[in-house]
DNA sequence: TGCCAAGCGGAGCAATGCTCCGTATTGTTC
DNA sequence: GAACAATACGGAGCATTGCTCCGCTTGGCA
């Protein structure tokens, strides 16, 4: 669906301006999420690339969406670093430590890509929705050879790689923070397993 | 130095209708918070209150700050919560789940605390400075007491905090993601240790 | 009662994501 | 090569934020 494809009568190509266009605004977006970080304003980005707003727009339909295109490679790449490391290291658990830290490192290079991801809003973040289809089944599949195939109680790969995400927010500015610990913790807690012995409501009626 | 104090001479305690009008403000910001979650424009909550924009600066020098008041005698029931949990559980370990959990629930109960929480912005966020000021030093007492005295590879109370902060972010809207989960599995990491043997650069080399 | 520091309200500023529409460019058709 | 849609472009403008500024009001002391 994401292909025009010969359904009906055909559609036409892109012109070549917007071709262009949307290949500069993608290199220009590139390079001022590196300097600016990924929450950079949009107006900049329409200004690095010689653009009016209504071009970016026009080409990527929401902000979400322009940071997913322009790390898609990146995503890429890490789907399919999971099989090779599943084959590569002896131990899955192994493999599935490599690839969250991998993840992480990805994260935390760029500067507020683990905040846009986080922001879930009305449940249309096009960002978000590309990260978990790519890559939730690459870490459901580590986690399958990690621990066997998948029992009830166990976590899942989803809730595995947003609880690492969510890690890898605010990272910067604070050299106390360590996001690749945490999340290396996390993923040994998930191998680990659950203490089922917690009664919050102890702790927690008092604060309500 | 945040009170008066009889330093120099006594500044004038404040007018009633200053009083008032920020018991008044607290109010409704907590009622406003409930029904809006905490990222409610600061419009809404003058609104509510039946008060100007200037009021609310002229209380609470900024958003956060207004947010860590309405949230300041939870976050000192949290406080004290720690050391009775030590006495009352068996186990420390036991001790630092449970206080974890009442932690998450905490934050997952008010909407978005969570994330306003983690925007570090600019290192002046009174909201963050006074979760970490108040609960940090807890933390590290039942740490302490679960892992024994603290050694130099061990994870910090902040650290540990901050992740669970994080994790709790985006918890609502989102029924496959379980933000007490996780954080239970970062603390039994926590409490398990950490391994070592990772080398992400083999996953890493490729995305940069 | 008169005075004035303390307090108040809300218009206004700057930043941001996104939309709208008049204008310019492209490529097809003759 | 010229005409003419279809397509694409630019950027002014809208709505929403957090926060500031300043003229007016009011509490409380003398």
């Amino acid at each position: 669906m994401t292909t025009p494809g010969p359904a009906g009568s055909t559609p036409r190509a892109k012109r070549v301006d917007a071709r262009r266009n949307e290949q500069t605004l993608l290199e220009a977006a590139a390079a001022v999420f590196v300097t600016d970080g990924v929450d950079a304003p949009v107006r900049l980005i329409a200004e690095r690339a010689g653009v009016g707003m209504g071009t970016i727009y026009r080409h990527f339909p929401t902000r979400p969406a322009l940071v997913a295109a322009v790390y898609q490679h990146q995503v890429e790449a890490l789907a399919e670093a999971g099989p090779a490391l599943l084959r590569e290291a002896g131990d899955p658990a192994v493999a599935l430590q490599r690839w969250a830290a991998g993840f992480v490192d990805f994260l935390v290079t760029k500067h507020g890509l683990a905040g846009a991801l986080g922001s879930d809003t009305e449940g249309v973040n096009t960002l978000h929705q590309y990260f978990v289809d790519r890559l939730v089944p690459v870490c459901d599949a580590l986690l399958d050879a990690a621990l066997g195939p998948k029992t009830s109680g166990r976590v899942s790969g989803y809730m595995l790689m947003r609880g690492i995400g969510n890690l890898c927010i605010g990272g910067a500015n604070d050299p106390h923070y360590d996001a690749a610990r945490l999340a290396n913790l996390l993923v040994t807690g998930a191998l680990t397993g659950e203490q089922h012995d917690l009664d919050s409501d102890a702790v927690v009626a008092p604060l309500r």
